[in-house]
DNA sequence: CATGAATGAGTGTTCATTCAT
DNA sequence: AATGAATGAACACTCATTCAT
């Protein structure tokens, strides 16, 4: 039985692999192809040359080539809302001064680890209002959580709601800016601790 | 002289008159196609229809598609420029309380006045990281006058940058949010009393 | 106002011509690459360089592919109904049977004139049900008229009937076959007797 | 050796039963898909799944694509002649009306049970002319059949030869008429009276 | 023999752009 | 200037066919 079921997952999981891999090169292929050509470069049959892989099979994972698009916003925010889950878990028992500074430090590290990437992907790649939605939503789970885990902090239900409307919108919006639209005065550490003063100030009024 | 001048403007003018009016009703038809049929509806055929001018001229105007798009942004970005503009003269004098609840208020109602056009504008049709970056400027710019011409308020030059780094991107992303993002649980008021709240808790810090 | 006339029937003429000679060659040009390279060899992009013309333009006048076949079946039914009407106004003051032979001959030499043509209409050119359908209510019309221009005949309305169902579908088989499927013994000649000798048999029965 | 002719049989024959049953299978699938879909519904992987085989197999039974419609085509004519036998056999001591009564009347069965299957095979499923004439010899062939058995007419070399070229022309076309093209007036079984009326008075002229 | 994932040549079609009128 | 028919490069997407398993 035992042989049964791991005969069973050596024949599963490598298609499965084979899947996750070619979806995968197809969407850093994108990246790649969006970075040297801009979005007008971005062809379908060239998007699977540079994957490595045949227009056909690209079409066996993706219906169309919005939905290309769709499965390389899901990544990016995925990645984002993971690396916040990640820094929560890892300052659980810090202060909130330093809770607060690691999200902004770490989206903004999201951010600017490559900012041509963010750029292109917000300002040039089509994702319809829902993914915008989208996006809000996983990145207010994350901060929920976030905010759910600290025992110490106490909020009504109202205030709760109010909190997880503004902060994900302010944390993101700052720490996007301070990567990608800092004024030519501010260094990035400054425009950092600004976002950081601003996210504790609200928490604390 | 002045019959020269004067038979120079009377020349010109409706020809710019005209213009501008071809230019808007392109933006115009632009927009109307976008909420229509979505970006792929955007052909330049189409748009000349039904702003009920020929491809030619509009080509006239527009050197090629990706500048319909640039102006139609110039166009919203101007718009939400020129409110803030407006609201701080209107608030001159009033306490920074009022200043900052009028101005959140007045994007707030900028955004939702017409969210689907919104929406799209920041989805859908492509615009250059230059565009996004123009737009900030155009921000900033907007907030700085509104600062600087409070005789009350003294800030160092750091301070200032520091301010103009944060709050135009918390008022863009607040009152984006409340009119866009809010959580089922808040209402708009209550979306837009915790924006208020958070920028003059951050400004008072 | 006759130059009026003139000035709008110059202007509109020439578009009207430019489109049906538009049409014509690329019908043609969809007969020539059909006998060359058969119907696999029919792309929309080889039937425009072959008439002349640019793919867009092609599709300026057939909504698509299968558009362009319908006219190459519409065009070659007028051709044949042409043909049955000039007949009989040819033959409007002769002896039944002469009409009758000449009919038949007439409808052998449109099948025998380009016989690799109809033979490819028929079998290789998809032409939905609504094609084949409209080509035998077309050829009905035309016996109709040929039948009821004749003083001497005088049939009931319910015999009117059953010859224009047996006499079309019998004429257009018969010539088919004299044309294309004739047995080897027979010749064309004795194949057209044998047609006419077939219908006569018919009517006068 | 009867052991070996044996062994080889029930090796062979559960494998040939397999074959035809798929090769069945297939041209089954063809022919739903053709009805649901029309011809461009019919692409090789989709009639493989609609016959509940892989396209592998497919591929093992017919060379390609066209295959597959030659042997519809096939399978059809087949189905017709046989008509045609079977009803020659059933009627080989009745008198001439009869039996042309009862072919007349077994074709227009034949068309009239499944139109829709005929239209689509006649207009819209590709066969190269050598199948229309392959139709056509193997409608005579059984004609011969029916017209050689009859010990009671006799013809000359000749005559058989007009006969076997009129009699199945005029028959196909009018049964297929019968079923298919009859004119709103005309009853079934008018036509069908009439189409035997035609060729008797053709029989006996 | 059977399978069905992978292939990639080739297709129909669109649409930004031009330019003769 | 304005027009809009014509262009044709280029694209998204399909599907007949193959072949490793």
């Amino acid at each position: 039985m035992g042989a049964r079921v791991n005969k069973n997952s050596v024949r599963r999981e490598p298609k499965q692999r084979r899947s996750r891999e070619t979806v995968e090169a197809v969407l850093d292929a994108v990246v790649r192809i969006l970075k040297r050509n801009g979005i007008d470069g971005v062809t379908t049959n060239r998007v699977a040359e540079v994957a490595g892989v045949s227009v056909g099979s690209v079409y066996q994972y993706f219906p169309d080539k919005r939905a290309i698009f769709a499965a390389l916003h899901d990544r990016h925010v995925e990645q984002i809302a993971g690396l916040i889950e990640n820094t929560l878990v890892a300052h659980a028992a810090a202060p909130l001064d330093d809770l607060v500074r690691a999200l902004v430090e770490a989206l903004v590290e999201a951010h600017g680890s490559d900012p041509e990437l963010h750029e292109l992907l917000a300002t040039e790649v089509p994702h319809g209002a829902d993914g915008a939605r989208a996006f809000e939503a996983r990145l207010r789970g994350a901060f929920r959580l976030a905010i759910f885990s600290r025992v110490e902090e106490r909020y009504s239900p109202g205030d709760l709601d109010r909190i997880l409307f503004v902060v994900p919108l302010m944390v993101e919006a700052l720490a996007h800016g301070a990567a990608l639209r800092r004024p030519p005065q501010l260094s990035l550490a400054g425009a950092n601790e600004e976002a950081v003063r601003a996210v504790l100030a609200y928490l604390r009024s």
